[in-house]
DNA sequence: ATTACTATATACCGAGTAA
DNA sequence: TTTACTCGGTATATAGTAA
């Protein structure tokens, strides 16, 4: 039973956040850092090479200060213990998500009546959606709150293939807009997507009279 | 130097929390705990000692199983850990807190217009208060972002004696309520009070036309 | 000033075990 | 079953120091 110890990296990516690091590249002498964590310039020297060695941080050392970022794995590391955080101090069951309706390019309709696809939504979802989604792109300060969902439960809707075509696997979180019940559909992680697609047993646009670039927000369900 | 490792105090205290630890005792082996943190249940018990030494957990030996709940200051090195992810990840500036206007009992005026304050108040918060505040009470659902408040920067006035009499401390933050710049004071922790206490220069009922029972939304400036 | 190696001191963990 | 002691092995920290 090997401790695995997380916590020593989680409080020195912390600290590195705080000044910036998530974003930028941020000048940290290991002094500076041993100081921040009550720990010596040799330790926390160390501390950087082991993050640096689990790919945590990346390091640009000059020739007298290095700089040193947060990686896309340090950063989830952090976002991790955040949301238990929230879940402890939060206890929201509903989160609000805003963004804009813009333009669907067809593929939602597409995706949404494949059989294989709609007969999950029927059975998992409790309703059967209407044949085209409303898509809506997060404002950016939004785009943080996917990563809360995808760490939540989804009602996953299983891939198939059909003609020789693979689809994936889909993560729904059932959802509100204007107090019409529908689901969200998350989009792939690693396409860095911003835009929700949303099912719903209505046609979202008609009924609630929607246009691009309207401004909505989507109150997701996280307890279902 | 010694590195005051509340890292490790603060992974377990978040385990207990998750599991409702902070609202009431839940009944946790140290076994249990141990696999939770990937540790032995010896050192899982010995760190609910360390816990216990450091007041941070209270228990509850019972017979066959021990029941943990978080005390206050327990609650408060979360809490401290939360604060930091919220800056980090959310980077807001403000707090908008809602409440509901309720009748002052005449106190404020008292307490306001003490030459000893209102000194403090005239220097520290760059403007001399009406004689009389706003009293607002908070919904229940935003009574846990006091403790939000009173971890972060605030605008502390000395308290005085005057006549026998003791006056406290008061601890103070920059506002805004309907675009109005004013300043809540917080209240005392100890009597778990729910009013927030508004200064302005302007006489706010009147400026605003607020009447008891009207909602309002105060914006909290964090980073003055 | 840096970073980071080596050697030594300390802290920590868990196996064995008692109550 | 519990909790929690002692003890020995290991991991971690720092002082000294090189580059």
């Amino acid at each position: 039973m090997e401790p695995e110890n997380d916590e020593k990296f989680v409080t020195a990516l912390r600290r590195i956040a705080l000044m910036g690091g998530l974003h930028d590249y941020v000048a940290l002498s290991s002094r500076e850092l041993g100081d921040m964590l009550d720990m010596s310039q040799q330790s926390a020297s160390k501390r950087i090479l082991e993050l640096l060695d689990g790919k945590l941080i990346e390091r640009d050392l000059g020739a007298r200060r290095q700089r040193i970022r947060i990686t896309s794995k340090g950063a989830d590391m952090l976002r991790k213990e955040y949301i238990e955080y929230q879940k402890i101090f939060e206890m929201k069951d509903e989160l609000v998500i805003k963004g804009t309706i813009v333009e669907g390019m067809g593929e939602g309709q597409y995706y949404v009546t494949q059989p294989g696809y709609m007969e999950q939504f029927v059975e998992k979802l409790g309703f059967k959606p209407y044949e085209g989604t409303l898509n809506v792109k997060l404002l950016s300060t939004e785009h943080h709150k996917l990563d809360t969902l995808r760490n939540g439960r989804t009602i996953d809707i299983k891939g198939f293939e059909r003609n020789g075509r693979t689809f994936g696997d889909v993560h729904c979180i059932p959802a509100s807009i204007q107090n019409v019940e529908c689901a969200v559909v998350l989009p792939r992680r690693s396409h860095y997507e911003d835009v929700l697609e949303v099912v719903c047993k209505f046609h979202l646009r008609r009924t609630l009279g929607l246009e691009d670039g309207d401004q909505i927000e989507v109150r997701i369900r996280l307890n279902f």
